[in-house]
DNA sequence: CCGTCAATTGACACGGTGTCAAGAAGAGGA
DNA sequence: TCCTCTTCTTGACACCGTGTCAATTGACGG
């Protein structure tokens, strides 16, 4: 549902009817709207195997692959989580459990950052200029989800441009040479 | 108010009140909260002198002068309307005027970085697999609110780091050499 | 047969936006 | 002085969506 609608506009009325059952029963198996979310995002990391699609990047034997396998992930993964990371991304402003559950989320987009950013310093291939953590921040900010948006709904990328563009990008950025 | 608040829970009768005047007063002289916001933004930017600041990047001798004259500009803008900017983002979701009134502040800003690439370009100093449009998506996309939100409150950057690191990230991925 | 559990119906509180009607206060002109 | 126009006030209300509560029903298992 939150795929038809952009994220947007589907209330707990709507979610109900569509399981074939009171707004009620809804709320007897989540108290809140947000935590519904949560449970959607988590059930969806589940499905989706995200563990497994991120150790094809944990494998790679450079920095460099390793930065390209992860936005190849990233890439691939976005579309597939958008619609309820922009439910997220919404209740945010309104519901401090949404704030928290999505900075869990952002955490861990970091770490994957992070982890590339240092395999690429580790093989001396980190561009001057920038340390470990604001080449992390750099890679962290280019990936954010607005961005994404921004990108293939606004400027009409495709999700294979947005890739191959994003590898350009992060590797004129970052990597020396 | 806006800034006070982060941009958020900010309620039409919180206005009236610092106003001095009763809440209906206020709707008699804007239809709805994201018109009041929107006659915000306009006030701002006049009061600002939107027009004047941009002066000195359409006044750049070479093409790289000018995105760093456009960088500068927008770091020194964008936490000067970043709240009342933020206002307008989150009524985006729920309210069409305020979605147009988005579009069009994002139309100038993608105006700008067209002109800057474009400067590039005419330099010959557009990096090699970048057309003119791809690249402005991309500075588009660097320059984003969201962006600077994130790197300034979740990564701590000063506005200073901001800008210089901007910089140098625009630098390497769009300009030759 | 009884207890438990999940679900149902219907009502309600709350918060925020926007609307409406009746009236008050002041300014300016005939 | 009176009249009118404009602006504002007060207070009520509709609407929407979330979350709560109470009373009830129906199924399943010991």
């Amino acid at each position: 549902m939150l795929e038809a609608h952009g994220g947007r506009g589907v209330r707990m009325g709507d979610i109900a009817r569509a399981a074939g059952v009171s707004r009620q029963a809804v709320y007897l198996h989540f108290a809140t709207r947000t935590e519904l979310l949560v449970a959607a995002t988590r059930h969806l990391d589940a499905q989706l195997d995200l563990d497994g699609r991120l150790a094809r990047s944990r494998a790679a034997g450079s920095g460099v692959e390793r930065l390209h396998r992860y936005i190849e992930f990233w890439g691939d993964y976005v579309p597939r989580i958008h619609a309820v990371a922009r439910a997220l991304l919404a209740a945010r402003d309104t519901d401090e459990a949404a704030a928290a559950a999505w900075g869990d989320r952002m955490a861990a987009l970091r770490d994957g950052c992070r982890a590339a950013v240092e395999a690429l310093r580790d093989d001396g291939a980190l561009a001057a200029g920038w340390s470990a953590d604001s080449a992390t921040d750099v890679l962290w900010t280019l990936l954010l989800v607005p961005s994404w948006e921004h990108l293939t709904r606004d400027c009409g990328w495709t999700g294979a441009e947005y890739v191959a563009r994003m590898k350009t990008l992060a590797s004129r950025a970052l990597v020396a040479g």
